[in-house]
DNA sequence: CGATCAGGGCCGCTGTAT
DNA sequence: GTGGATACAGCGGCCCTG
C-alpha cells in the first residue's frame, strides 16, 4: 500500500462493443451486442444502451435477443480489438515501463516506475491526460482509477465507468470499500460469495470483521489469507510487467453435439493441430498434453498425460490427445473439446528430446511398454499447416467487412436465403445506405477492417483491392456526424 | 538387514476466477 | 439453455528417499 495513488489501472468502456459503434456510425446511440452469434453463442460485451435491457456478458446470445430483440448483434473482429489494444498499450507504456495487461482492454500501470511525482495532483493530471490521448488515437473513451495499490486502483476504475476518473486518496481506501459487497474485491465470484454468504458475510466490513481464521477456515488458507488483507486495505501485489505463458490451448463448442466417435477423434486431432500450430508459432514446446471434453449434460472432465520431455511435434500431441481420449466415455454426445499443452518450456528442445526418446523407445521396445514419447520419432518432421480453414466460399457474418466493386466499403447486416445485406459506410462517413445482393455476387469480397481514426493521408491497407474512387463520402475532416442520429431502423 | 513410515515432489484432475 | 483462453489453488494418489 503506498502514500500516493500511483497505481493506475485502466479499462476501455464497453469495448468491443464502442469498437463497433467507432466502425460504424449508423451503430452509435443504438444497442450493440457484441459475441457468438450461433445457437450456442454467448455474449462478450454489450453497449451501454443494450445493458439497459438487461443484457451483459457471458450471457446467452439466445437470451439477449428476447431481451434485446432490437439491438444489432455482430460476431467479434478480433483482429480490430487486437490492433487497437496495442495501440492503447503503447500509449501506456510511454507513461512507465511497468506495464501489466490483463487483457485486451484492461491493465495496471505502476506511474512510480515511470517517474510520475507522488502526489495525488500529478497522478490525476497523467490519468486524464492519458484519457485524452487515448480518445484522440483511437475515438473510443476510457476510465482510469488511481489508488495505492491495484485492488483500489481497479475498483476505482469500476466506479468511474463509464469515461470517467476516480482517485482514491491513500487512507481512505476503507471508507470507500467497506459498505460495498464483498463480491467487489476482485477474486470474489459467485462461488466464494455463496460460501461467505451462508456465514452471514456480505459485505466488505464483515468480512474483515470475520477475521482472518474464520475466513481461513472457509476458504482454505491461500484464498482465506488473501481475502483478508484486501478486506483490510492491504494489498502489496506489485504490477508485474511480461508475463510468460505457461500453457497453450485451444478449444471448440459445436453447434450440434457430436456422437459419432470418428468425429470426435477427427476433431480432437484437428484441436492438436491447431494448438501446436500456436505454440510453434510463440517459439514454445511443452511436457503436458491436456484434453478437455465437456458432454451434452455440461459435466466437463479433462484428461492429462505428461511426456517424458517438451515436444512441438504435431503428431507426438495428436497422438497423446488420441489416446486420452480412448479413456473417455462420449456415446451420449460431445458439445465441446478442447487440447492445451501446458508445462512449457521455454525454447523448443527438440532436438534434445527427439535423442532421449529415441533412446526410450528402444528401450520401451524390449519391455513393450509403448509410452508416451516413443511416438516421436514416427513422423520426421511433419511440413506445417496440414490443413489451415479449407478455403471455401465466405461466410457473411454480421459485423464482417466487405467491400463492393461499385460501392465501396460496408459491413455484414445480415444474410439468408441466398440473399446478404451490406450497410454502406465508414468510421468517418454517415450512417450509410443499405443494399442486399446474392451471397455470390462476384462484385462483393471480405475485407480488412478500416482504421477507426483516419490519419494524414491514410490510404488504409485495403487488402488486394485497388484504390477505389468510389467511396461515397471521402470527407477529409474526421467530423463525427453529429446529425447522424435517427437512422432508420431495419 | 529388511520392513515401515513420513515427507517431498510430481502428476492428474477439479473448481474458481477474470 | 451456459464461449474461449489462461492461471492458480487444492487435493488425492503415487513413487522415491532417507
Amino acid at each position: 500500500m503506498r502514500g500516493a495513488p500511483t497505481i493506475l489501472h485502466l479499462d476501455m468502456d464497453a469495448f468491443y462493443a464502442s469498437v463497433e459503434q467507432a466502425s460504424k456510425p449508423s451503430l452509435r446511440g443504438k444497442p450493440v451486442v457484441v459475441g457468438g452469434l450461433g445457437p450456442r453463442g454467448v455474449v462478450a460485451t454489450a453497449s451501454y444502451e443494450a445493458r439497459v435491457f438487461g443484457v451483459h456478458s457471458a450471457m446467452a446470445t439466445a437470451q439477449a435477443r428476447r431481451l434485446c430483440p432490437n439491438a444489432a448483434y455482430l460476431t467479434p473482429r478480433f483482429e480490430l480489438y487486437q490492433r487497437i489494444s496495442q495501440v492503447v498499450m503503447g500509449l501506456l507504456g510511454e507513461l512507465s515501463p511497468l506495464v501489466e495487461p490483463l487483457s485486451l482492454d484492461e491493465a495496471f500501470v505502476d506511474l512510480e516506475a515511470g517517474g510520475v511525482p507522488a502526489s495525488g495532483a500529478a497522478a490525476r493530471a497523467v490519468g486524464e491526460r492519458l484519457r485524452r490521448d487515448i480518445e484522440a488515437a483511437t475515438g473510443l473513451t476510457a476510465s482510469v482509477g488511481l489508488a495505492g495499490s491495484k485492488m483500489f486502483a481497479k475498483i476505482a476504475s469500476e466506479e468511474a465507468k463509464p469515461n470517467g476518473l476516480m482517485l482514491i486518496e491513500p487512507g481512505t481506501e476503507l471508507d470507500v470499500l467497506g459498505p460495498m459487497s464483498v463480491r467487489t474485491i476482485p477474486g470474489v465470484g459467485p462461488a466464494t460469495a455463496e460460501t461467505l454468504r451462508r456465514a452471514g458475510i456480505t459485505t466488505v466490513t464483515e468480512t474483515a470483521e470475520a477475521g482472518e481464521d474464520e475466513l481461513v477456515r472457509l476458504l482454505g488458507k491461500a484464498h482465506g489469507g488473501g481475502l483478508y488483507a484486501l478486506a483490510t486495505g492491504h494489498d502489496d501485489r506489485p504490477v508485474v510487467a511480461e508475463r510468460d505463458a505457461k500453457s497453450v490451448s485451444v478449444e471448440d463448442t459445436f453447434a450440434e453435439d457430436l456422437t459419432d466417435r470418428t468425429r470426435v477423434q477427427l476433431e480432437l486431432a484437428r484441436l492438436a493441430d491447431r494448438c501446436v500450430a500456436r505454440l510453434r508459432g510463440a517459439g514454445r514446446s511443452g511436457r503436458t498434453v491436456v484434453i478437455k471434453v465437456r458432454r451434452y449434460d455440461f459435466s466437463t472432465l479433462t484428461r492429462s498425460e505428461t511426456l517424458r520431455g517438451p515436444t512441438d511435434d504435431p503428431a507426438v500431441v495428436r497422438e497423446a490427445a488420441a489416446r486420452l481420449l480412448e479413456h473417455v466415455d462420449t456415446t451420449a454426445g460431445v458439445r465441446l473439446l478442447g487440447v492445451g499443452v501446458s508445462g512449457l518450456a521455454d525454447y523448443t528442445q527438440e532436438d534434445l528430446f527427439a535423442q532421449a526418446a529415441a533412446g526410450a523407445a528402444e528401450a520401451a521396445a524390449a519391455a513393450g511398454t509403448a509410452t508416451t514419447a516413443g511416438a516421436a520419432p514416427h513422423e520426421p518432421e511433419t511440413p506445417q499447416e496440414p490443413q489451415t480453414a479449407p478455403e471455401g466460399p465466405p461466410r457473411w457474418l454480421p459485423g464482417l467487412d466487405v467491400r463492393h466493386d461499385e460501392h465501396g466499403a460496408g459491413w455484414v447486416q445480415g444474410s439468408g436465403v441466398g440473399r446478404v445485406t451490406v450497410r454502406f459506410e465508414e468510421p468517418w462517413s454517415a450512417p450509410g445506405r443499405v443494399r442486399t445482393f446474392r451471397v455470390d455476387d462476384p462484385a462483393l469480397h471480405p475485407a480488412e477492417p478500416l482504421p477507426l481514426v483516419r490519419t494524414e493521408g491514410d490510404q488504409s491497407p485495403v487488402p488486394a483491392g485497388p484504390p477505389d474512387g468510389a467511396s461515397p463520402a471521402a470527407v477529409p475532416s474526421a467530423a463525427g456526424g453529429g446529425s447522424g442520429e435517427g437512422s432508420s431502423s431495419p
